[in-house]
DNA sequence: ACCGTCAAACTGCATT
DNA sequence: AATGCAGTTTGACGGT
């Protein structure tokens, strides 16, 4: 998605008074879990971070978003994202990370690309996320910012090849391929000038 | 209900 | 072994 942040507008009143975080805090380790970084961290975190946590919701709530809080995701631990279907087979879960969550990674990448693991297993415990949770976001987040910038540069070529183009075709079929570019996340194959599916070679 | 988009989690391979 | 990147899978969510 963009880097912008959307602004949010549900919630719900027991964020705002934080008074569902004892029961969050115990349903947390349910279910089983593969990460290495899995429930045993986080029983060791969570009393600690109890009070912090309290303390970061309360300044947030002024958002008033339903995501807010830090660790409001019903399942921003890898604990809780495994859930069963109904023959009994265990289902991959998928964690939504705050948006408070969010905005501290992103804040965080902002300054640094990389992070130690020191810096690592210091944000997971600020944020009440795993330290998988906060290598795959950066790892995530720096291919992101890698597409973004390929498709930049390609569009930018894009346009300056399209001084050259003649029909207005070829410059209708510039600007399709351009917004392609801007919006189409993985890009496995371009639909080129010659009008042929094929591999994107970046 | 369906479809498209986003992003967390996963896989596979390379590097250190 | 740990971590990286590139690419894929998949669940949540919003728009229609």
């Amino acid at each position: 998605m963009s880097e912008t942040v959307k602004p949010l507008t549900s919630f719900f009143i027991e964020d705002i008074l934080s008074i569902k975080e004892k029961t969050r805090l115990n349903v947390r380790c349910s279910s089983s879990h593969k990460s290495k970084e899995g429930c045993a961290q986080w029983n060791n975190q969570q009393h600690d971070q109890v009070s912090q946590s309290a303390e970061l919701c309360a300044k947030h709530t002024a958002f008033g978003a339903r995501k807010d809080s830090i660790a409001s995701s019903s399942s921003s631990t890898p604990d809780a994202m495994k859930s069963f279907t109904s023959a009994g087979k265990q289902k991959r879960s998928r964690a939504a990370f705050s948006h408070l969550q969010v905005l501290e990674l992103e804040s965080k990448f902002n300054h640094q690309k990389y992070l130690s693991a020191p810096e690592r297993a210091n944000l997971a415990n600020t944020l009440r996320l795993t330290e998988t949770q906060i290598k795959i976001w950066f790892q995530n987040r720096r291919y992101k910012t890698k597409r973004k910038q390929q498709a930049t540069e390609y569009c930018k070529d894009l346009f300056q090849k399209s001084e050259g183009l003649n029909t207005e075709d070829d410059l209708v079929r510039a600007s399709l391929l351009t917004t392609l570019y801007k919006t189409y996340q993985f890009r496995p194959y371009v639909y080129d000038f010659n009008r042929t599916w094929r591999p994107t070679l970046w």
